[in-house]
DNA sequence: TGAGGGTGAGGCGGTCGGGCTGCATCGTTG
DNA sequence: CAACGATGCAGCCCGACCGCCTCACCCTCA
């Protein structure tokens, strides 16, 4: 699923419950504790994401399986949002070494045939990538539709 | 504190409750949950080093300030050491980059400056870093001393 | 050389708080 | 009015920690 609708609110509570495998109150205490912020209707109605979702199904995953506490889930997710920056950062490092690899030979190249003897300037190569391109903002504010559907609820827990 | 004497086991498990604030039982609780492991003397002692003490403290201070629960130090300890792996390697990678440039600049003026129009081998660039350089392996083994001192147990917790 | 104190190893149970769920109450909507 | 969401409160379960017990080993001393 992909597209500007992946961060924009469109599940009420009980579905997004549903969806990520949990129980509604702990959707709120989660938002009461700052692990997810979902959106909220004119109404005060939580709205969430299919990001918000994914968001819940990952601190399920840590909770359930590896069995970290709120305070695990977001020191992990910071530092796991901190090693994808820095793994970034290294994909463009060695991309930019390989870059500087190809310009080394075509300059070489170009100065060994010239036969007037004139340096170019290396400012040339000052590539300042800084990280990955940003992707575009979201589309203009549109008054979200909320889903509204029929939830039958299975025994939790376990 | 540095030198050989930082990995050798030195502290019986008092003296390491001490110095670490936690409970000896605690200390017990650590090691069979693979959070530490101290080396043990002839006599099943367990030993630990100043490296296993920094890691008491360590932990002492994510459980204590941070909240986390076990499983959510080990998790942070592994991602931390990921954290600092990638760190080293992005310093390399910056320092290599700027070697690169370095040689760059010159093999170009030494190309311009020769008359002979020939190219230099570029394999003589493949410095294959990989990863940060390991340290030396640890002096050749010792009887290991431990230290027995006088405890005075103070009212823990709080 | 045997007795006693001190300490560590390992195991068991109690205590406290975090995390989760259930329930009650009220507002909103179709 | 039936269904659902928001909020607050209370209870339950388990993880984390600590105290205590027993046994083994080391050191000291008569």
């Amino acid at each position: 699923m992909s597209g500007p609708g992946r961060i924009r609110g469109v599940f009420m509570i009980s579905v997004a419950a549903e969806l990520s495998g949990m129980h509604p109150q702990t959707l709120r205490m989660y938002e009461a504790r700052g692990l997810i912020t979902p959106q909220r209707s004119a109404k005060n109605t939580r709205l969430y994401s299919q990001a918000d979702v994914d968001r819940l199904l990952r601190i399920q995953e840590m909770t359930a399986d590896g069995g970290l506490n709120l305070a695990g889930v977001e020191t992990v997710l910071e530092l796991e949002a901190e090693v994808r920056r820095m793994s970034a950062e290294l994909d463009a490092m060695r991309e930019r070494a390989a870059e500087m690899e190809r310009r080394m030979a075509a300059e070489v190249e170009r100065v060994r045939r010239s036969s007037r003897a004139e340096m170019v300037p290396y400012g040339a190569y000052e590539a300042r990538g800084g990280g990955p391109p940003r992707p575009a903002p979201p589309a203009p504010p549109k008054p979200p539709q909320p889903v509204r559907i029929k939830i039958v609820r299975k025994h939790h827990g376990g």
